[in-house]
DNA sequence: GTATAATATCATTGGTTGATGATATGATGA
DNA sequence: TCATCATATCATCAACCAATGATATTATAC
């Protein structure tokens, strides 16, 4: 028989993943693939809010998937590990062939696509 | 100057990526590795409630990330691609070098691991 | 038909979390 | 010194979502 995996491994993991799992995080690391960038820099491309970009930079920083270093008053931020752009990119390559199972499946939805919600259609005669 | 992301493409993908970014969700897709498995098989490896792995496997089929066939009374899951299982592989192998920093992060934490989130402690020392 | 196993659906709800706004810190230049 | 730019921190709160428990559906066996 198998052994269960170690939940915490697992745990670890979904954590791992979550981190790449909000729109705004995904964005700043996308446009960090080009190379360094100061904050400033980000906030132009991504049009996020200075807090909010500051606030998912630490977290994006504490779970080691960006790097910081100082330059004066900048902070540049770079991809810590070239596995995490490698991440981005399997995950933009499989998207292109299940994007409208993602795009339709309602369990879960990113922040700024909820308004895109829509009910799920019963299946025939279930009601309580 | 570089373009902004599409905002829906960044939407759809971390949508993709919060697929692998519960713990529940994980831990099927990471006993699917092995091959394809029914329900029951998996609520047995993974340890979930009937209803809680259900719940998750709808969505997980729903994004497409999971497929299943239907056998008699039973039906059998599996990856429906391999970057699925090329996705978790990656991961895993990215967790293996960050894996501190993703423990100590605690801007969110997996529902699993919510007792042990710690105070913030200042790191430096980035890699490369 | 009835019973039961295998799986799916769904409403509820408690805990979580991302965005905001305000404030703080640090660095440069005047 | 003061002013300003660049970035970080933090409390608050609305919105969300995973787990549960109950129920429904489908398939097989009797």
């Amino acid at each position: 028989m198998y052994l269960h995996a170690d939940p915490k491994a697992v745990d670890l993991q979904a954590k791992l993943f979550r981190g790449f799992g909000d729109p705004s995080r995904l964005s700043i690391l996308m446009v960090l693939r080009q190379g360094p960038l100061t904050v400033t820099d980000i906030l132009e491309k991504t049009g996020l809010s200075q807090s909010n970009a500051s606030n998912h930079l630490a977290c994006l920083r504490d779970c080691g998937l960006v790097a910081a270093e100082h330059e004066g008053r900048y902070v540049n931020y770079h991809l810590s590990d070239d596995r995490v752009g490698e991440l981005l990119e399997l995950g933009e390559s499989l998207l292109s062939d299940v994007a409208r199972g993602v795009y339709e499946c309602t369990r879960y939805n990113t922040p700024s696509s909820r308004h895109l919600s829509q009910a799920r259609v019963p299946r025939s005669g279930a009601r309580r």
